[in-house]
DNA sequence: TTGAAAGCGTTACCAC
DNA sequence: GTGGTAACGCTTTCAA
C-alpha cells in the first residue's frame, strides 16, 4: 500500500554507482565525473527521488524547516490580517527548497519559552521568524543560549546578532497624518496598540513627531491591537467634550471596530470623523466606508523574512534588508471635517 | 555555544545502562525492572534529554507531525476567522504530546497536489487534517495513493477511509432561518458561498430545505467566500425590483462586506435589511450593527481533529467524531423587516 | 573519479 | 529482565 519509498540505495543501483556518489552528486559537490552525474541525476528524477529530511539532518544537523511561534491570548485569538499574507509569502520561498514551515500558536509566555525551546532543542527547526518584536524582548537572548538562529521583524531595542528585516514604515505615517492634515483636520488621535510591541511603539513615536511637525498636540490612546479595546478607545475618545475629528488606528481590526462605535452613536462617515487604519487589509477595502490605510505589503515581510534567513542557515551570511515604504492607501474613511464641529 | 546536546547514550551512561534499556523505559515498553526504569528516567531529566524525532523518525517511520495544507487564490489571500482559532486548537493537543504542525498555503491546485506529495513522500508529516472539502475531492484519493493518512473536517461524498469529523450545522441553520422567520421575514436570501466545497454546498442545501418548510420560496446567489463576491452579490440583490428584507451570509467576512454595500446605500440596518453572516468572527462583535451568526467553535473543531488523527496514527483506531451543535448567536444586525418596504 | 565504510541518534531484534 | 547489535537513510571521510 505505501508506495515504493525509494531510497538513495535504489538510485545507486539503478545509476550502477555506490550511494555515496548518489549524495555528491545531488548536492552538487565536486568530484564526480559529468557523465556519471548525469546518469544519477536522471535516475533519482525516474525513480522520483528526493532525500529523506530526517536521515539527511541526522548527520547535516538541519531540519530543513523554520519556525513561526505567534503568542495570542485566547482572547485574541482571532489573528491579525497581517499573517496570512506573511505565511503566504514565506511559503514561496520554503517550497522551492524544499523546506517547511512548522506553526506554533502559543497563549501565554511560558508556553512560548517551551515552544521555542522544544524547537531548538529537538532540532525541528533550523531557525525562527521573530514576528510582534517586543521592546524588551527575551526571545532573542533565548535563541541564542538554545544555539538556534533567526531573522526578526523590525530592530530589537537591544541590538541583535541575527539578521533584522526592516521597512520605512515611518515616512507612510508622516505621509498619512500629512493627509489628514491637509484635509483640515485638527483634532487627530491616534489609538496606538500595544506599546511594549516594538511596531505599536514605533508608529505611535512617529505619529507624534509627525504632529508635532504640523504644529499640533499629538494625543494618543493606548491598547492591545484588539477590536475590543479599539472600540473601547473609541467610545471615550466620543464622548470627550472635545471629541477628534480623525482617528488614525493601530491596525485595520481595531479601525474597523472603531467605525461600528462611531455608526451606533449615528456619526455620519466620513463628514462626521475620518478614520484610517494601518497595515492593510482585504476586508478594509469593502467596508462602509472604505478604509483608508498605509499598506504594509505582509507577503513581501515574508519573502524577504524566509530569504534572510535561509541564508543565514545554509551559508551562515547574515545580511539586513530594508523593504521599500510603506504606501498609504487613501479611500472613503477620511475626507475633510464638517464644518459644524 | 550549541547547548550540550545530550544524546541518549549520555543518559545510558549515566544511568549505567545500555541505550536500548533508556529507549524501552521511555517508551513505557514492558521489560524494564521498575527500579531500573526510575533511574533511567531519573537521569533523563537531569539531563533534560529529550529523543531526537529525526532519529527516532528514521527507524519508526513516523514525522511526529501533522499538516494542514491550505489553498487559497492569492486574491483571498486574507485566510477566514476560522483558521486562527482552528491552529490554536491543534495547537494544544499537539503540544502536549510533543507533536509539531507544518503549515504551507498553495495558490492553486497543482501546487497542493504537489504539497501534499512532497509532505508525504519526505516523510515530514504523519497525516493531514483536510478542510475546505470539495464536493468531488481528489486528495482523500491522493493521500492513500501517497500511503498517508487524515482526517477530514465534514463528510466526503463518495465516503472516506479516514475518520470524518463532523457537527450538527443544520439545526443551527434551521434555527437562523426560523429566527429570520420569526421576526417576520419573507424575504431571505442565502448569499452562499462556493458551492464546490461541501460545507457550502450543505449550508444552501439546508437553507432551502428550511425556507420551504416554512413555505417560503428559497433564493440563493453563490459565490467564492471572498468579501469582494460577498460585496457584489449584495449590490445586483439590492437593485433587483423586489429586493430581500433579509440576507444570510455563507461566511462572516461576506457578510461584513454586505453590510459595506447596504450602508453605502443608505440603508438603515438592521431595520431596512438583516443581515446575517455563518461561522462566527471576533470582529464580527463589534462592527455596526453587531453580526448574528452562526457560532462554530473553530477551537473544537482543531482540537476534535488532531485527537483523531492523532490516534489513527498512533493507534491505528479510526473513530469519527460528531462535535455539538451549532449555536445561534443573535445580536444587533437582525429585527423586524421595516414596514415600508 | 569512485567505492567502502563509519557515523548521526534512535528503535528493534535476538541472544544471553 | 537485560544488553549488545543491526538497521533506518543519508552524508562524509578515507582509500584505492
Amino acid at each position: 500500500m505505501t508506495p515504493a519509498a525509494v531510497t538513495i540505495n535504489d538510485v545507486a543501483r539503478a545509476a550502477g554507482v555506490s550511494k555515496g556518489l548518489v549524495s555528491l552528486a545531488l548536492n552538487e559537490r565536486p568530484g564526480v565525473a559529468t557523465e556519471t552525474r548525469e546518469r544519477i541525476l536522471a535516475a533519482a528524477r525516474e525513480l522520483g527521488w528526493t532525500p529523506n529530511p530526517s536521515a539527511r539532518g541526522l548527520t547535516t544537523r538541519r531540519a530543513y524547516a523554520l519556525g513561526l511561534i505567534l503568542r495570542r491570548p485566547a482572547r485574541t485569538i482571532e489573528v491579525d490580517p497581517f499573517f496570512a499574507a506573511f505565511i503566504a509569502g514565506v511559503e514561496t520561498v520554503l517550497a522551492e527548497r524544499g523546506q517547511v514551515l512548522v506553526l506554533t500558536v502559543v497563549p501565554d509566555p511560558e508556553a512560548e519559552e517551551r515552544a521555542y525551546t522544544r524547537l531548538a532543542s529537538d532540532k525541528r527547526v533550523d531557525g525562527f521568524l521573530l514576528t510582534d518584536l517586543l521592546a524588551s524582548d527575551d526571545r532573542i537572548g533565548l535563541i541564542e543560549r538554545l544555539g538556534s538562529q533567526a531573522v526578526s521583524l523590525g530592530e530589537p531595542v537591544g541590538g541583535s546578532p541575527f539578521p533584522v528585516i526592516t521597512r520605512d514604515y515611518d515616512a507612510g505615517i508622516d505621509e498619512l497624518v500629512a493627509h489628514l492634515v491637509d484635509l483640515g483636520h485638527r483634532r487627530i488621535v491616534h489609538v496606538s496598540g500595544d506599546e511594549r510591541m516594538l511596531h505599536g511603539l514605533r508608529r505611535r513615536e512617529r505619529f507624534d513627531s509627525a504632529m508635532r511637525a504640523a504644529g499640533l498636540d499629538p494625543v494618543v490612546v493606548a491598547t492591545d491591537f484588539s477590536p475590543e479595546q479599539g472600540a473601547a478607545a473609541t467610545a471615550s475618545l466620543l464622548d470627550a467634550p472635545e471629541p477628534p475629528t480623525a482617528i488614525v488606528y493601530g491596525n485595520d481590526p481595531m479601525a474597523i471596530a472603531g467605525m461600528g462605535v462611531a455608526h451606533e452613536r449615528g456619526l455620519r462617515l466620513p463628514h462626521d470623523l475620518s478614520i484610517t487604519g494601518l497595515d492593510g487589509s482585504q476586508i478594509g477595502t469593502y467596508i462602509y466606508p472604505s478604509l483608508t490605510t498605509l499598506d504594509n505589503d505582509p507577503a513581501g515581510w515574508g519573502i524577504a523574512a524566509a530569504t534572510a534567513l535561509l541564508r543565514l542557515v545554509e551559508h551562515d551570511e547574515a545580511a539586513d534588508v530594508d523593504l521599500p515604504r510603506a504606501r498609504l492607501v487613501v479611500r472613503a474613511s477620511t475626507a475633510p471635517p464638517a464644518a459644524d464641529r
